[in-house]
RNA sequence: GCGGGUGUGGCGGAAUGGCAGACGCGCAUGAUUUAGGAUCAUGUGUCUUCGACGUGGAGGUUCGAGUCCUCUCACCCGCACCA
């Protein structure tokens, strides 16, 4: 009877059995269910959805791996278990791909996706794949609009003209999360700065509640806050008020002093220069006020120049008609033209250059001269900063450059000046104000506050937090992507397409390529439409959506995915969300994971969902590495899953990455690891098989079929036996930790193969002699293939029936007892001083004095007292002795 | 530069402050087999082996440190002129 382990077979045969009995659909609750209170009992797994761009790597056997068991031990636990999948299916990639072989790509995408669908299929993941779902198909990316037109309406979707990420390989705007170190995320160009009129999300309104409801996780990788407060980038301190004066007026000039300038509109504004002209006439600024943001405001005395970025808007007035005009004008043509990279490497000495004009520090209304340059961006504060060159090592190196004064107004240390107290490198550090008037004597952080409280009060300065945060700019100049719903008007000007007339489908066109602005504004057929107001002709938004707007709201679908009336069912959504446990990979750190919270939060505020992290715990998988680097085609250095699957089975790919190493973790491909785990899995299967030929599983009589009758009273039990149960207990209880807390897979499986190694000990020491061996062996042997279950699920499966049982994915986890955890004898280490000199086997209930006692007489322990004094004893419960001795 | 992380046998990796190296791979020897890239058994950190030394390095705390503290080196990741 007893046959080979043919994982082929038996994997096609349970997948077959799973998909006819619809094992892993999960309904909703009913509300009956609801009343009954029935809601404590769902899990949500989810694991980050694929992109289909081809087929799944070892990255997604990890990922889907790791949910399934976490989603299968939840359900032996006795939770309904929501575990879905879907595809993040609009994108570049699949749209390159159309693109060079000419294929459409929805005709691309909906092959990889069935590819991705049987190679998960196939690795047995129990998926309700009733509620599949894919970001590209109409009956999705209607409700990816409906949400946008809800921003839309709150004004959290709005347009307008900025500097933006131009990707000239991809032609199209990036984000500015999708920006690394100056190069496109996809595809690695450099990228370029345009000026466009581009669509937005107001995320910057969320980023105070982005950064306070890290609070509300249960449970993320620390480093993953750490990079989304650092991409949010908050900053305290003061918005500052300078006044620019008229042209003419330096310092040696007897004319405007200062602090005269008419009084400051509120200085918590912070309107980069405004554009309206400054109000003297002139025309040439003059007057003007430009707020900076600073931290440091308790360096204000030490501010001896004043910069604008060169993208400034009132750079170009400041200097109109002046000597400096060419100069200037000139300086800003290079920087502009200068790649962000470049601008931003910090090996580039500083450049700059003079305008000819001078603005008033509003602490001691000192002239300042006013310079253009390029390390100052436009992007973050206000585009415009005062120079503290004594405390701050950028305006010092530009100091130093142009020759521009250095002031010392914190005391520094000795090591940042030289022989004549003149500061030799910026201090940037804690100290007290000096050189500031009124202020001197107060403290870094004093002064901070008190400075600004009295420019406050003269209406020159308020506190303010600065965020490094962004938009979040959402266009695309791309076709394979969610078209905007929004229509233009040549009379009644821009308006959302109304909820009645979604989804705005994608057309079909001839020609995708990319030629920078999106293919469909050359569709006429789509872009030419009706205005819904007025009826006159109108026109469509040609741009498509960034594809992290999909799969930031994915994960409320899956509650829900078959409802064509709303975007989801909200009593679904309360529940099955948030999601319990989320797993994905940390390049998902800040993009996807922030925009998701970011979405969630709008949907709160808006009434559609009742909370406000999608997310209570994340779990950031390793990569899988082969000969030393990330598995790319490029490189060439791909592990295919299929070619495993093919050979091993799915069970065994799946055990061994998940014994590979802590799923956290990075860890190397070895191929004569996966031959391991398969021979484990052989070693059971022979290990089971043969019991089950032996009868060992055979219902005693009188006894239900399937079932093995009670087992013998732990005290009657020969010591052999009652040890091979100990084990059992003891691994049972590690696993369900390992599994359900630690998603520490690795050493689940270690313990598993332990208890197999004891089982087979036990065996060959003829355990099963007896009866009462024979019913504990069959004891052990059952908790082996339970507790493998989870991650060889057809095996176990099988192995179950042979057992003479049914629907092992049903079963309830095993409890260990706490009658069988202890052994009742332990060995102990003695140790004198630190050094193991011997061991001693004694029972757990003898006393610690008598341990001692014991542990002194012990034949190498003895050697080591002789002539010694113990001035110490330790006794480690269950564990050692150490005497310490003189 | 700033922030975070990681360093343990030939390899992947285990170790609530309590016997370092669980478990697996690899390797060695033996058994079995016509044969095997199968299976089984035994062994496998290093050395000068009744002992000593060993968790990147140097100190420290402790009866006891891979684990805690200080300094340091190497590598990896993130951010990077953020005012």
């Amino acid at each position: 009877m007893t046959r080979t382990y043919d994982p082929e077979a038996i994997e096609t045969k349970w997948q077959e059995v799973w998909e006819r009995e619809r094992t892993f659909v999960v309904e909703n609750p009913t509300g009956e269910e609801l009343q009954a209170g029935k809601g404590q009992e769902s899990t949500y797994v989810l694991e980050m959805f694929p992109y289909p761009s081809g087929s799944a790597h070892m990255g997604h056997v990890k990922n889907y791996t790791m949910g399934d068991v976490i989603a299968r031990f939840r359900r032996h636990q006795g939770q309904r278990v929501l575990h879905p999948m879907g595809y993040d299916a609009f994108g570049l990639n699949s749209e390159n791909v159309a693109i060079q072989t000419g294929e459409h790509p929805a005709a691309f995408t909906e092959r990889a996706i069935a590819t991705i669908n049987r190679q998960l299929r196939r690795l047995g993941v129990s998926i309700d794949w009733s509620r599949e779902l894919a970001t590209c198909r109409p009956e999705y990316y209607k409700w990816t609009q409906w949400l946008f037109i809800q921003f839309y309406n709150k004004g959290l979707a709005f347009k307008k003209e900025a500097p933006v990420n131009w990707c000239p390989s991809c032609q199209t705007v990036l984000a500015n999360e999708q920006v690394i170190q100056g190069h496109c995320e996809r595809c690695d160009s450099l990228v370029e700065a345009k000026k466009l009129r581009q669509w937005f999300f107001r995320i910057t309104d969320y980023a105070e509640r982005l950064l306070q409801d890290f609070d509300k996780l249960e449970s993320w990788p620390e480093r993953v806050i750490t990079m989304q407060r650092n991409w949010i980038g908050r900053s305290e301190g003061a918005n500052v008020v300078f006044t620019i004066v008229p042209r003419g007026v330096t310092p040696g000039s007897s004319a405007g002093s200062g602090g005269a300038a008419a009084g400051g509109t509120g200085a918590g504004d912070a309107a980069a220069g405004g554009t309206g002209a400054g109000g003297t006439g002139a025309g040439d600024a003059a007057g003007q006020e430009i707020t900076v943001f600073t931290t440091r405001p308790d360096t204000l005395f030490g501010a001896t120049f004043f910069i604008l970025a060169p993208e400034h808007p009132l750079v170009e007035e400041l200097v109109r008609g002046s000597a400096e005009e060419e100069e200037v004008t000139r300086y800003v043509a290079r920087a502009m033209a200068t790649s962000a990279i470049e601008r931003a490497s910090i090996e580039k000495e500083k450049t700059g250059v003079f305008t000819g004009r001078y603005a008033v520090n509003p602490v001691n209304g000192a002239l300042i001269p006013v310079y253009v340059a390029d390390y100052v961006l436009m992007e973050y504060g206000t585009g415009a900063i005062m120079a503290v060159p004594g405390h701050d090592e950028r305006d010092y190196a530009f100091a130093r450059k142009y020759g521009l004064p250095v002031v010392e107004v914190i005391t520094s240390p000795r090591e940042f000046k030289d022989e004549n107290g003149e500061l030799t490198a910026a201090y940037p550090g804690d100290g007290v104000l000096v050189n500031s008037g009124p202020f001197d004597g107060l403290s870094k952080a004093e002064g901070i506050r008190r400075v600004t409280e009295w420019l406050k009060e003269r209406g020159k300065a308020d506190f303010a937090v600065n965020y490094k945060l962004r938009d979040w700019l959402l266009s695309r100049q791309r076709y394979w992507g969610c078209p905007i719903p929004i229509i233009y008007c040549e009379t009644c000007g821009e308006m959302p397409v109304p909820e009645k007339d979604l989804p705005v489908l994608l057309p079909d066109i001839s020609d995708y390529a990319p030629k920078g602005k999106s293919p469909l504004a050359a569709a006429e057929h789509f872009i030419n439409t009706t205005c819904p107001r007025c009826g006159g002709p109108a026109r469509r938004d040609p741009d498509t959506m960034d594809t992290f707007v999909d799969s930031s709201w994915y994960y409320l679908r899956y509650a829900s995915p078959w409802r064509d009336d709303v975007a989801f069912d909200r009593a679904a959504v309360d529940y099955w969300l948030p999601v319990d446990q989320y797993i994905g990979g940390v390049e998902h750190a800040i993009l996807h994971l922030m925009y998701s919270r970011f979405f969630t939060k709008v949907l709160y505020d808006l009434g559609l969902v009742g909370f406000e992290e999608p997310f209570k715990n994340l779990f950031t998988q390793g990569m899988i590495y082969y000969k030393g680097a990330k598995m790319s085609k490029s490189k060439g250095n791909v592990v295919n899953p299929d070619e495993h699957v093919a050979r091993y089975g799915a069970d065994s790919l799946r055990s061994y990455i998940m014994f590979m190493g802590p799923g956290e973790s990075d860890v190397e491909w070895n191929d004569q690891g996966i031959e391991g785990i398969n021979r484990f899995l052989n070693r059971v299967w022979r290990l089971v098989t043969d019991a089950v030929e032996a009868g060992w599983f055979t219902a005693p009589e009188g006894a239900a079929p399937g079932t093995l009758g009670p087992l013998p009273a732990a005290e009657s039990l020969q010591p052999a036996a009652r040890a091979l149960l100990v084990k059992t207990n003891q691994v049972i209880a590690k696993v369900t930790v390992d599994i359900g807390e630690r998603f520490h897979f690795n050493t689940a499986l270690a313990a598993i193969m332990e208890l197999h190694n004891e089982i087979t000990s036990a065996k060959a020491a003829a355990l099963h002699a007896t009866a009462e061996g024979r019913r504990v062996l069959a004891e052990a042997i059952e908790m082996l293939v339970r507790l493998l279950e989870p991650f060889a699920p057809h095996m176990g499966a099988e192995l179950w029936e042979m057992m003479g049982r049914e629907r092992i994915w049903d079963a309830p986890w095993p409890e260990p007892d706490p009658a069988f955890l202890e052994h009742e004898t332990v060995e102990l280490a003695v140790q004198v001083n630190g050094k193991v000199r011997d061991r001693l086997v004694v029972g757990t209930d003898v006393s610690e004095a008598e341990v001692v006692v014991a542990a002194k007489a012990l034949p190498g322990v003895a050697r080591h007292l002789q002539g010694k004094a113990v001035v110490k004893e330790i006794v480690v419960p269950g564990k050692l002795v150490n005497l310490v001795v003189r």
